[in-house]
DNA sequence: CTGAAAGCGCTAACAG
DNA sequence: CTGTTAGCGCTTTCAG
């Protein structure tokens, strides 16, 4: 389809200098614009760029300033909406400050993160973001502080490591849903989240995305206030997207199945959802159930989903201003906190008379 | 928060070469893994890079070999699902190629693109995959290529610019959901989509976007081939997202207002389906609703939404694998047409038997 | 197989 | 203000 490339050598410094009858340096000053040039050699120099076409090499440009004017942004699934919305912010932040961004997808895996991180080190960004997908492996991150330029971590700290971080605060708002919840009567409250963990959840388990412990303290903590005995049963990991409708089907054939859901992020609400509809099963009259992340879909469905909404395009906004900031090493910007909240809408109810499990429920009506 | 970073000179290959005791170039070339290296003396660099923790310059490589292992992406919206799903699939692409990704968002605006374009050109990216915001100016584009760099288009064609483009048949899947719209019963059907143009649409209207035109053609062609006239009429474009809903209004309150409604792109619909939901109407009682891309939150709506599906991940891929094989200038993957299928679900139904607009029919019921 | 030397395109002293 | 001379860190002739 296309034809073969031109692909002529760049015009260079050198070419416009010889062009303009002026040193090589004079030139780069005048097209680098540093240093002093006087009116006349610079429009000299400027109109013979103009007439060769040339294009300034920001490669050899970054290697004897140091600065390549590139942040590299390291998440787990762009796809996730979530990601989405915060690249956006992150995004803008750097056009306005004129920088670029390379993304690396990781797929939540963290050898992935770990040969990210590697290879845009290597490439020279001025600073990185990450959502770490995992606490656990940090060497990687430590690698990045050592190598003395900037990291900020977005949606999940990592103990020990002393960076800036931007989140929300989940556990509180995780306290404030489940809480809710518990007030309209329920006792049997599920939590569903992906999270590459062995085993069935127990107490202590190490959780190593501190967003999700984060969500799981709340949602455990209002239940332990209530005096709901053992809700960790009722917590489940599934392995990545795919094994999220299996494990919703588990949890609600249970005899003693939930009858209230929380989703741990959209997609995650997207699949339990999904197999709710499956099922046969009704929101709010068979199960109540609450989302984290507030997308504009959530209010179309029947009926509008009660979700906690996180100020994400802001944060990714934060986020690009902090680790830009550091590398100029100026002031980080003021550290709001971020707030998220619940946003009530129709899918929590009481739960039905009836003491059977969900799918009982089904039958009897 | 973070303390001051220590940022101590990075080791290079001449450090390595004096720690083992070679020249810079035999380091070199046990580093960089190319010339031919004697194994002792291999190993004897390598463990001495382990030792001084060696990284290689991938600027300065890049320089002298010419090659950044990186594309460049340009998106009007990566906040747009599309785009997000699309992203992942480039990304894949490119991580299974050993390529980074470099990411701008335009939102939308031509200049803003003119100047991404620029600017990776200067950071000497190895291709460009770009969603054109318009095909009227294209003098960038035409810049990619005269750079001898190679130039992928997604999801929209620009004439006489012969390059690759990934995009599927939307002309005639367009067609065919119109067709069905006719085939239920519809003569007043509504087309929305977002664009920058001045005035109303009227014939021959350069629309610039050709993803959008081919939706148009197929659903103007439909109507026309049903007999009913001037379908033009219920086309509307919003400038920007936030002109959707009052542009939906606009056309919900026509005495003539349409009796079915189609969304040109998912953002689109949600708030298309937002202003349904406020002025109390249904669908598909009151209005019909198609929309263009099936992503899953419109299976749980009620009803679950009649769409038209494309391959965006596959496509998202294929422009990956696209311009990676031209930057090798491997044979290009074959060029399997994409096809967008209709999914029938059930947000299509007959018009209400009443003569008047969608509004008159609310007070009617 | 290894070393010396040149050079990628640009910036950065340092003289004049 | 302008030119000269060094590099940045790596690859790449070209000898040996």
């Amino acid at each position: 389809m296309a034809p073969p490339p031109p692909r002529r050598r760049d015009v260079t410094v050198s070419d416009v200098a010889k062009h303009a009858r002026v040193s090589k340096a004079t030139a780069a000053r005048a097209l680098g614009d540093y240093g002093a040039v006087s009116d006349t050699v610079r429009d000299r120099v400027q109109a013979a760029a103009e007439a060769l076409g040339y294009r300034p090499n920001e490669l050899a440009r970054s290697m004897n300033t140091g600065k390549s004017n590139t942040i590299g942004v390291i998440v787990g699934d762009i796809e996730n909406p979530y990601f989405g919305l915060a690249m956006r912010g992150i995004s803008d932040a750097a056009k306005e400050e004129g920088f670029d961004v390379i993304l690396v997808n990781t797929s939540e895996d963290v050898d992935a993160e770990i040969d990210a991180v590697r290879v845009l080190l290597d490439k020279r960004v001025d600073g990185l973001i990450v959502a770490p997908a995992s606490s656990g492996e940090t060497g990687h991150l430590r690698d990045v502080y050592n190598s003395g330029r900037p990291l900020v971590l977005l949606d999940r700290r990592v103990d020990g490591l002393d960076v800036d971080v931007i989140e929300a605060d989940m556990a509180s708002v995780a306290f404030e849903a489940t809480r809710h919840l518990v007030d309209v009567g329920h006792r049997r409250i599920g939590f569903i989240s992906t999270l590459d963990v062995k085993g069935p959840y127990h107490d202590g388990l190490d959780l190593r995305v501190s967003s999700v412990a984060d969500r799981l303290q709340g949602v455990l903590g209002a239940q332990q206030e209530a005096g709901i005995p053992d809700p960790g049963s009722l917590v489940r990991f599934a392995d990545g997207s795919a094994g999220i409708r299996p494990v919703a089907r588990e949890l609600l054939a249970l005899p003693d199945a939930p009858t209230a859901i929380i989703a741990s992020d959209s997609l995650i609400a997207l699949a339990v959802l999904g197999t709710l509809q499956e099922l046969g099963l009704r929101v709010p009259d068979d199960v109540s159930f609450v989302m984290f992340d507030d997308f504009e879909w959530t209010t179309l469905t029947t009926p509008p989903l009660t979700v906690i909404s996180q100020p994400i395009y802001d944060m990714g906004v934060a986020a690009g201003k902090t680790v830009i900031a550091r590398v100029q090493s100026r002031a980080v910007p003021e550290r709001r906190a971020f707030q998220a909240t619940l946003v009530q809408r129709e899918s929590v109810a009481p739960p039905r008379a009836s003491a059977g499990g969900a799918i009982e429920a089904l039958s009897a009506s």
